[in-house]
DNA sequence: TATTGTTATACTCTATAACTATA
DNA sequence: TATAGTTATAGAGTATAACAATA
C-alpha cells in the first residue's frame, strides 16, 4: 500500500478522483450493509433512522431530520414505515402539542442492537484491506473533513 | 485529531457509522466541487464521464460507461449533453460499425484539463483540515477498499 | 443468435409547496 | 404570524425492456 501511495496518478485519471473513490465506497459499503440488514428488513439508511430516534430522546421528530441531514418530510415517511414494523411509536410532546416524540419500542430497541452488530460486520467486511489502525484513521480522518 | 481518533465512539452513534461518514462526506465534496465546474457547466460526474471519454481512446461507448459503473443507457444521455457542448464527437467504430468511438475535440481537451484543475482545487479545500499526507492516504485507503 | 446504441418507460430517492393543527 | 407534521406533487438520477442496425 505504501509504494502505490507514492506513485501519485495523474489528475485526468479516473481513480485518482476523489469523488469517484467515495462514490464507489459508498456502493461498495452498500451492497454488504445491505446483505448484512436483510434479515431484519432494514437497509443502511433505515438503521441511520432508527440510531437518531434512539439518539433523539425527548426530542421532535423534526429534530431527529435535522441531524440526519435530511428533509422533514422524507422523515415521516421514514417514521410511517418504522411504526408500521412496530419498531417506534409516535407520541405528542407533552409541552408542545404539535410536535412529536418518536421512541423505540422494545423490540425497536432489541433489533437495533442487532442490525448494529450485523452492519459493524459489515464495516469490518469493509475495512478488511486495512490494518485496523488504518480503518480508524479512515473515519476519523472522514469525520475532520466532514465537521470543517 | 490524534486524541479523538482514541476515544471509540459507541456503535450506535451516528457519527461513527462509516455509511454516515462517507454520504456526507460526498456531499460535501459534491458542494465544493459542484461550485468549482460551475463556471465550466459541468459538474463532478459530467467531469468523471469526460475523463474516462479522454482515457477509453479508441473503445466503445459502452465500455466507457463500464468505467465509470454506470449503465451503458444511461452514457447515453451523457454522451448526448457533451456531444452537444461541442467537447466530444461520436465516429463510427473502424472495425465494428455497432460500436461508437468517442473522441474529445479540442474545445473537450481544454475544458478537461481546466475542469480538472478546478476539481483538484475543490478537492484540496475539502482536504484542508488534514495533512497533506492524510489527504493522500485517505485517498489510497479508499482505493483499496474499492478494489478488494 | 448476440451485441451496440438508442428510445421509451418506470422506479427510487428526495425536495418543494400547500394544507391542518397548534402555538 | 410562525412552526410541526402531513400530504400531494415534482424533480433528479438511474435502471429495465424493447427496438434497429450490425456482427
Amino acid at each position: 500500500m505504501s509504494s502505490a501511495a507514492n506513485v501519485a496518478p495523474a489528475p485526468t485519471e479516473l481513480t485518482n478522483r476523489l469523488g469517484y473513490l467515495l462514490k464507489h465506497a459508498q456502493m461498495r459499503l452498500s451492497e454488504l450493509t445491505g446483505a448484512a440488514l436483510e434479515p431484519f428488513g432494514l437497509n443502511g439508511r433505515d438503521l441511520a433512522v432508527l440510531i437518531v430516534l434512539a439518539e433523539a430522546g425527548a426530542e421532535s421528530q423534526q429534530e431527529a431530520a435535522r441531524r440526519l441531514g435530511i428533509d422533514r418530510t422524507t422523515m415521516v415517511a421514514f417514521v410511517d414505515v418504522m411504526e408500521g414494523r412496530g419498531l417506534v411509536e409516535r407520541r405528542t410532546h407533552a409541552g408542545d402539542r404539535r410536535k412529536n416524540v418518536v421512541v423505540l419500542t422494545d423490540t425497536g430497541r432489541d433489533t437495533l442492537e442487532r442490525a448494529t452488530k450485523a452492519a459493524e460486520a459489515a464495516e469490518q467486511q469493509f475495512l478488511a484491506p486495512l490494518t485496523k489502525r488504518a480503518g480508524q484513521q479512515l473515519k476519523s480522518d472522514l469525520l475532520a473533513v466532514i465537521r470543517s
